[in-house]
DNA sequence: AACCAGACTTGATTCGTATCAAGGAAAGGT
DNA sequence: ACCTTTCCTTGATACGAATCAAGTCTGGTT
């Protein structure tokens, strides 16, 4: 989960058409000019260490921030509950578009390991957004595109077994670090097992079982926070698989 | 749920500053003249019987559609699975917004009852967009609160009881419906149990006994479809109540 | 190197909700 | 108004996952 870390520039300017995942930003299909501007809105704020929040429940909203890496996960806390992590973000991502258009972030945002962000004002972004059709466009195909995830992430909520969840919550994981060129087999978990357990809405004892048997299974391999997955296919037919008569048929 | 039926101008044309969602609806904050840009672009597909759809999974994404009267439900098609609704749309809401830099639409919209839609077909809106900032504006804000509208989801399906998502539930509905001027307290579910059942991953069966108790408990009273909240205080509570260890606190 | 705190595993038990099953009520069509 | 279909309710039972409870492992600290 650790990507070469970006260098940063001694003048402070981040080159993203030299950054290793550009194909993967938000600035993607931007030209060479537009991409500059974009460039120099990019603020680069101190790394974050495991544990530091980038952003927090409340906070004034002002900025999306990019992964550049590391990873982080978003957590809610509501009324009287246990905090809820919702997202976990992998470098590339987006963090924020939840807060547009609101005073304030909807909730906290911290670092599950060493973590480089770029940070985008969302003010300069929309002032520059407004002449560059193609980053309007960008912007909104993330946004869709998270939508799609969360409605995903609703129907795994409801209707799905314990197995089903962690198999397509691996999968997911897998098809991640693939888009980014990293192994789709074998990867760190940066998160804990109460983190997974708490966005999946299993509780970490299930995860750890669910995982255990897994591995009697031979589908994966788990050594601490290392992933080996032995047998991509059965998991896929696993998540896939329809269960009972209210969750599949 | 029937909001006044929009008058169908001769002319064919919208007139949004005499729609009683205007207040509620996309071009919220335009000037006259940007308003009437907008209302040019609008058209007014034949009116939805229920059950019928307005689009279909893997429909080719060509417009946004907001909901003038009736109500429609979204619901997604997987592998092998069960259908799972997964959005009720209520008028002023948009419907679509997941579609947008996708080739294909994400579920299929299907009418629960007579609906009446506006259609705004994307790259037209997105033309408009260029020049409103407004206009632009309002798009990311509708985006974002859905995203989390999703989240709120999201933390409902794992990590509450039944009584609670069906708590939580009614409490949206009824504070939608407040916002739209018709009363919180009383309102008609244009859904079957099984929808809500499936919207809130529960089994049709609980959803009728969760409400049937709900009924003993005099926190609401249920006759079919008509719901009538007696205790909404109570509700709340029990909507935010913290339980065990995993899902409160 | 030893210690400590947090993270993880594993087992026993309980509980909430799904499932199966069947009867009753409402709604839509002719 | 009748019939048919779908929707809804209610009961009995089964099962998956949460909870409670130790204990082990690990990484970070001094």
């Amino acid at each position: 989960m650790s990507l070469e870390l970006p260098r940063c520039q001694s003048d402070n300017t981040t080159r993203c058409e030299r950054c290793a995942l550009h194909a993967r930003c938000l600035p993607l299909g931007l030209e060479l000019d537009a991409l500059e501007s974009f460039a120099a809105i990019i603020r680069n704020p101190r790394p974050l260490k495991r544990g530091e929040a980038l952003v927090r429940q409340g906070d004034t909203f002002e900025s999306l921030f990019v992964v550049r890496s590391g990873s982080l996960k978003q957590a809610v806390t509501q009324e009287g509950q246990r905090d809820q992590v919702t997202h976990f973000y992998l470098p590339g991502e987006i963090v924020g578009l939840d807060g547009i258009g609101e005073a304030h972030c909807y909730g906290s945002v911290m670092a599950m390991e060493s973590t480089f962000v770029c940070e985008l004002p969302f003010r300069r972004l929309e002032d520059l957004a407004e002449q560059l059709s193609e980053l309007r466009g960008q912007i909104y195909r993330c946004m869709s595109r998270e939508l799609r995830n969360d409605q995903r992430m609703m129907c795994l909520l409801s209707g799905r077994t314990a197995d089903q969840r962690l198999a397509s919550f691996m999968l997911g994981l897998s098809e991640r670090f693939r888009a980014r060129g990293f192994s789709p087999y074998r990867f760190h978990l940066s998160m804990s097992r109460s983190d997974i357990g708490s966005y999946l809405g299993l509780a970490l004892e299930t995860v750890s079982r669910v995982l255990t048997r897994f591995q009697q299974q031979s589908l994966v391999t788990v050594a601490g926070r290392e992933l080996t997955i032995n047998d991509i296919e059965a998991l896929v037919a696993l998540a896939e698989e329809g269960i009972g008569r209210h969750s599949g048929g």
